[in-house]
Parts: structure tokens; C-alpha cells; sequence
DNA sequence: ATGTTATATCCTTATATTCGATTATTAAGA
DNA sequence: TCTTAATAATCGAATATAAGGATATAACAT
């Protein structure tokens, strides 16, 4: 039952249900989750590391970046915390934006690599190179 | 998406989660929910308190006593928490000894009173004065 | 009114969480 | 090796949360 709990714990944050809505598009690395949510850096990692923590989050290393993805079966809350999570993110309209914001910036290649996940929503030439983290030209949001 | 948030807010702490699960039963005092969890009624109707002010219960009163029950439909948050309840409490070992633990109460008739979700599980005639909060002889759990 | 039972609230202390800012680590490339 | 980008970890201050104990309120009975 104390795994539950560390779920609902993990959840029961504003930013990292952000986060967690932004990971049901697929596996994504802090800078991603920065440029999207426009979220500082130390934010953005400290949230992250308490989810996985919890064991909401898998991570995977690619050379420099770390991909973070929801974790599948950790725990009973988790598997309905995940159904929760791909219902809910059609309902809120903060969820909606940071969506489309994902896919926008997707689609214009700024973002880390091309991944399975995100196959569909961008194109395999991408003459801009790829800005990450700060300098990426994001404004206001949160 | 705050609304969510306070959901899992209310889920996030062990005492409130056996709560819950004890309210999967039906509508329960907060005498009958110190008596089964065997805590003292500060702790138990201030954890109640928090549950009511996030949307999670609904309370009746009757005469000296407040009956809680979970509340239906306050966020999308709740209504998977719901599922997740029902589903969960089957499987946590320590769900399953409040929830008998209160069935032996209810049948011993050491209810407040009799109610539409504990109709079945308890004779009518009580012959014992059913005993209430502190006085009932309970031991150590937790 | 008085007493009793059920419940709520207040006070204080201990602990936990969150944040911004800074510093450290890790891997890749020149 | 030196640099740089991505990410992690740490520190201190502010805030929030939880607990125990004591007290207050509310309803009912005598």
C-alpha cells in the first residue's frame, strides 16, 4: 500500500502531472520537457527524479541525453493513475496546450532525436538544426 | 487540472488511503472508522477533513453522529481513484484486515447504527449497548 | 441547565516539500 | 585533453504537512 501512496505523492503536484500528461505522447529527455512546459532546468530534473523515484518513470540513456517514460506495472495506483492520465489529458485544456506545444515543436525538429513515439509527428529533414534547453526561443507559459 | 491535483493530494498519505478503502464499504462515523483503524478521533476526523475539503467525501449528518461517504463525480481524478479503490483493496493485505476487522464489528452490532450498506452484514437485534469511540476494547494495529 | 457523546478545531512541535541558485557529473566532439 | 551541452545533486530559505494533546462545539438525554 506504501507504493500506492508514493504514487499518489508523486501525482499530487501540479508540474509533474504536467510532466506525466506530456509522457503519454511518448518517451522524452528533460530539455523537451523544459522547452514545452518552460520550466528551468533544475525544476524540470528535481520533478523528474522524484518520479522515477517513485517508480512512475524509466529512464534511458542515448549518449547525452536521458529519455524518461512512464513505467508500465510498478505498483496497482500506477496502472490506474496511467489509465487516468491518457482519459484526462482530452478534458484539461492546460494538458491540451502543452499537447500541442509538444507536437509544434516536434514537428518544427526541435527536438533531441527522432524516436518511434514521435515518428508521425515530424519530418526526417530537418535543414534548421535542432535548438535545445534554454536557447530554445519559448515564451511565457505556467 | 488543480482539482486532479488535490485528488491525489488526499490519496497521498497512508492514514486517508485506509479511509478510503474503508468507505468503499458504504458511509461510515468517524467513531466507526477509529474504532476499526484503531487510531484516536483528532487524527482520524482531521484526516477527514482534509478528504472532505479536496472533494473526496460527502457528509450526513444524523442527529450526533456524521456519517462520511466518498463523493461521485467531483473531478476525473476521483473517478479513476474510485476504480482504483474497488480494484486495489482486494490485493493490499492491510486493506483486507480493516475491511474485516470492520465486517467484525458490524456484525458484533459495535456500529452506530444500522444502514443501508451494513444492513446485510449485521442482525437486528442488538442486545449489547453497541459501544462507541474510545471505549471499544480494541488492540494495537497500525 | 447539566451531563454525555460525537466531532471539530486549535496549538505546538517535528518533519517534509518546494524553490532558486549554484555546483558537480557525464558524455560527446574538436 | 579541453570544451560544451545535458543532466544531476546540493544548499539554504520559505512553506507546508502531520502528529499529539488539549479544548471547543453540537446534538441529545436527563
Amino acid at each position: 500500500m506504501d507504493k500506492d501512496v508514493a504514487v499518489f505523492k508523486a501525482c499530487s503536484d501540479a508540474t509533474r502531472l504536467r510532466i506525466l500528461f506530456l509522457l503519454t505522447e511518448g518517451e522524452l529527455c528533460v530539455c523537451e520537457i523544459m522547452a514545452v512546459l518552460d520550466l528551468p532546468q533544475g525544476k524540470v530534473s528535481r520533478h523528474v527524479a522524484v518520479l522515477k523515484q517513485y517508480g512512475l518513470l524509466t529512464d534511458r540513456r542515448d549518449g547525452v541525453w536521458i529519455y524518461y517514460a512512464l513505467a508500465r506495472d510498478s505498483s496497482i495506483a500506477l496502472k490506474y493513475v496511467s489509465v487516468y492520465l491518457v482519459s484526462a489529458r482530452q478534458v484539461h485544456d492546460r494538458v491540451q496546450a502543452d499537447l500541442e506545444r509538444l507536437r509544434g515543436l516536434a514537428s518544427q525538429g526541435k527536438i533531441c532525436v527522432p524516436r518511434p513515439s514521435m515518428a508521425q509527428l515530424q519530418t526526417d529533414d530537418r535543414e534548421d538544426p535542432h535548438v535545445h534547453g534554454q536557447s530554445l526561443p519559448v515564451r511565457g507559459a505556467q
